[in-house]
DNA sequence: GCGACAG
DNA sequence: ATCTTGTCGC
């Protein structure tokens, strides 16, 4: 599932070309009651790159399962080709979860990316599960600063396209970067991750996982 | 040519 | 992401 992995940008950014049609930017999932979330962190002195995912109840977001998996960091990090990267140890730690989540909320970009295939994306092409991207600051694209209400949102757009929503989850806080990643459509998006993020700035599952794989990456 | 640039 | 203490504010 690995096999023939880019081991240049030059090589990578032409997977990335020749998969970005390959995204499904519509919904295409079913009732969500197991959310998953995924975030990785690095050892540089080992050379290693942890990777965690969770999975959570929709309805109360309460952990229900962790797992994590470590892989040698085999691809320096390059603006926009951040899922050469974390990918592979990504998609090690979901293969460890005892069964598939309904959705997953990526750390990164979905299509909010030049090429359309942020790491949310890239995961939920190769998992073939829908997908969330929920980054922290931009990668690509103009907006306008959305209201302070929790909720509020304006869109971010690159190229004449809407490819995310700049979201305010918390009022006096920065807003997160959402945008769909594989089978979830942005308006779905925006509702399904303003769901999770019910008291903090960042979702709850991504919060999850930031801290299991934060605790084991020293 | 000059900035910008997920994690 | 990582290197790093205290500190201002709710």
């Amino acid at each position: 599932m690995t096999e023939s992995w880019p081991t240049s940008p030059e090589e990578a950014r032409r997977l990335q070309e020749r998969l970005r049609d390959q995204v499904v930017t519509e919904d295409r999932l079913g009732p969500v009651r197991a959310v998953a979330g995924a975030d990785a962190h690095y050892a540089p002195v080992q050379g290693l790159t942890w990777a965690a995912a969770v999975i959570a109840t929709f309805e109360n977001l309460e952990l229900e399962e962790s797992v994590l998996a470590c892989q040698r960091t085999a691809f320096p990090y390059v603006s926009g080709l951040l899922s050469f990267r974390e990918a592979p140890t990504m998609l090690d730690a979901l293969a460890r979860l005892s069964r598939t989540p309904d959705l997953l909320l990526v750390d990164g970009q979905g299509i909010a990316h030049p090429r359309r295939l942020g790491l949310a994306s890239h995961v939920g092409l190769l998992a073939d599960i829908p997908t969330i991207g929920v980054a922290k600051t931009r990668l690509v694209g103009r907006y306008e600063e959305p209201g302070p209400a929790r909720g509020a949102w304006s869109p971010l757009l690159h190229r004449r396209e809407v490819v995310g929503a700049v979201l305010r989850t918390r009022p006096g806080t920065r807003p997160l970067f959402v945008s769909p990643g594989h089978r979830v459509g942005l308006s779905t998006a925006i509702d399904l991750v303003l769901r999770c993020t019910p008291r903090f700035r960042l979702s709850e599952p991504i919060r999850l996982a930031d801290r299991l794989s934060r605790e084991h990456a020293p």
